[in-house]
DNA sequence: TTTTAAATGTAAACTATCTGACACTTTTCT
DNA sequence: AGAAAAGTGTCAGATAGTTTACATTTAAAA
């Protein structure tokens, strides 16, 4: 990959803006690369080397598999976000993959042990990083404080709520939000049955406070959620 | 406090192995010390300055209280564990308090802000701490996981090993944890009513497997568990 | 020691949510 | 365009766990 192109992938990273471009070619550190599709599975497998990955492009979801074979939604993952072994420290047991949920997705990795050199040559960057990885922690704690004391509507009304804040757009007083979830990946995310979640949407539709489609979701008034 | 002591502290915490005394004697970082009992409680407000804890002897846990004023536990803290800020970015307004579990609780304190330019001088405690806060992040992770997919027994029943794990002496065949936990706490944290803890505990009791007692509990059998 | 407070035991009514089952609609594939 | 697959709507049990309520036991305070 052209050292130019590796530096426009990371520079607009917030973390990544303290280094220069000089810092980044130097450092060499993109050493992966992956586009794909709408509904395409991509596996951060356990048996390759551990891995940082930065999404440049679209979304996906994490989705974890548990012993019995239940599938989760551990994480929505959007552009600009970094994901994988954010702990800098590789989890052999855990089964885990990525589908993308948008078309056009672009994925860029980088090696855990490269990205830890870096962060030795980098304290301020080892700080950010450390901040950046407490946010994270901070954002998924909340997250699962709500899953298990609210019930199912206040969590389907917050993750609204915060996917709106997110990347809701502004039109006229409505707020509007390009979907590219199913009822069914909603209902994974706020943990709860699909059949409750398409009820509880469609409750919300009838009090006229939101809209869901399949291709975008209205908001007609946040104050009123 | 004499240099010494502030050594004494700090050097059994794997965290602060790789710094000599020297360099813990020159940083200075230990600005406060607190002494407690069984039951007393332990603001560590958000007026203050922020603050990173190492709780030296004894057990404690961080309660939290939401806008309805529910409390919940949000962790046990043991012996030689970090708690606090350690996501390094101070959040006003949580509320949350820590309550001694035993006798004797000796907690020590750094700043935050002192904590961050150790680690900008010293990458490699930066990474150790990187690597600290994201395997506390795993396991947090992996406990929210178990309470929102395991019903109440399953969860009941890890907790209760878990504990034995990392607490619980072998003697002859069984393995026996000193038990600082009221049914009510155990309650909290495997997030269920009390009543339906102590049917379980009960359950659990008459089943032979295990015995629960105020001072201690027996789990007769961990393969039976 | 007596009194008071905290911790534990038990049970019935109630409720949010899950499960399974099936109809209908929209999208994707060939 | 037609078939197959994926997504959505709805409804009637089943159920784990909460709530309320009170009795009993144990530990702490006076």
């Amino acid at each position: 990959m052209y050292e130019e192109l590796k530096y426009w992938y990371l520079k607009d990273h917030k973390l990544f803006r303290t280094l220069s471009m000089a810092q980044i070619k130097q450092l060499c550190i993109i050493t992966g690369f992956k586009k794909g599709n709408k509904g395409d599975v991509i596996y951060f497998s356990s048996s390759d080397v551990p891995r940082i990955f930065f999404l440049k492009k679209g979304n996906i979801k994490i989705v974890s598999i548990d012993e019995e074979g239940n599938e989760s939604v551990k994480d929505i993952i959007q552009k600009g976000d970094l994901f994988g072994e954010l702990e800098l420290d590789s989890d052999k047991n855990s089964n885990e993959y990525a589908k993308a949920l948008t078309d056009e997705v672009i994925i860029c990795s980088f090696l855990l042990s490269d990205f830890e050199n870096l962060l030795l040559q980098n304290p301020s960057l080892a700080l950010s990083y450390t901040k950046f990885v407490g946010m994270k922690m901070k954002r998924i704690k909340n997250n699962y404080a709500n899953l298990i004391s609210k019930d199912a509507k206040t969590r389907l009304v917050s993750f609204i709520k915060e996917w709106a804040e997110r990347e809701g757009k502004q039109i006229e007083n409505r707020i509007v939000i390009e979907n590219y979830l199913t009822q069914t990946d909603i209902a994974q995310i706020i943990c709860t049955s699909r059949q409750t979640a398409t009820s509880l949407l469609n409750e919300l539709e009838e009090k006229g406070v939101m809209y869901y489609g399949r291709k975008e979701i209205i908001i007609e008034d946040i104050s009123k959620f």
